[in-house]
DNA sequence: CTGCGACTTGAAGCGCGGTTCAAGTCAAGG
DNA sequence: CCTTGACTTGAACCGCGCTTCAAGTCGCAG
């Protein structure tokens, strides 16, 4: 064994992935191996670093096929630089939106109010985000 | 016509959601019909509140059948009040999570690495979040 | 009475993000 | 050499959140 390529029960045991998922992402186009050990997928450590951004992103929200196109990104990219600064305005209306959650929920936890989902407080969470 | 009563599509106009969404919350728990205007279903105004906080919690993350759990809960339900307080803290998480990706997506749109996700200032959106 | 169109139903279908399965391949160890 | 066991593949399946479809039922206008 080389030492420095990992193969994919490794790297599913450190990324927290399943092997079945790792085998997905790749058909998905989201990571690749460096090369084959007989069969056997072989990544780089690099590797672990990616999916982490990977996991990071999907928890936010976004597609794989949208995560895809970010990792193919060059700095002269421009239409992905527009789509990354959409994004960037989406993510800041959703941390605005579930921090309002965030103190709603906060609230329930120590609200009297009888349907909890009336309680005026707890409504808060619900105002409209001003148009976009 | 009552007056005091929408039917489906005007509910699904004002909601923004699509009528067969109305009916398949119906299945579901989150909502339900005053009664029905032959068999029409009838719905009080108040349901378009509940409808904006169910499009904030699903937006949120929350599965339909735990919005269901919510929606039904008293102040005197213990279990959903521990629920909801692991749930705020999810969602704070969340925005933690959220905001570092918000400041990455923001520098991504000036940056000059060339592949754009090996920037080190990109990639701390990537930071483990402390174990929970 | 005759459309018409918006509603009703249950069942099937879809897109996403995977998991599971069956059958096969390979490297290492006894 | 032969077994073991982690890997390989494609295809089928799953749960979620709906949408679409086919077939039927109303209420209202003409």
């Amino acid at each position: 064994m080389d030492g420095t390529l990992l193969d994919i029960g490794e790297v599913a045991r450190r990324s927290g992935l399943a092997a079945s998922a790792l085998r997905f992402y790749e058909r998905k186009g989201l990571i690749q191996a460096e090369g084959r050990n007989g069969l056997r997928r072989a990544y780089r450590p690099e590797t672990l670093e990616r999916l982490a951004l990977i996991s990071c992103a999907r928890d936010a929200g976004f597609r794989l096929s949208e995560i895809a196109d970010f990792l193919l990104a060059g700095p002269s990219d421009t239409r992905l630089r527009e789509h990354l600064a959409a994004k960037e305005r989406e993510v800041s209306e959703r941390v605005a939106q579930l921090t309002r959650l965030r103190d709603s929920l906060r609230h329930a936890a120590v609200c009297e109010h009888d349907p909890l989902v009336e309680c005026p407080e707890f409504k808060q969470a619900v105002r409209r985000v001003p148009q976009g």
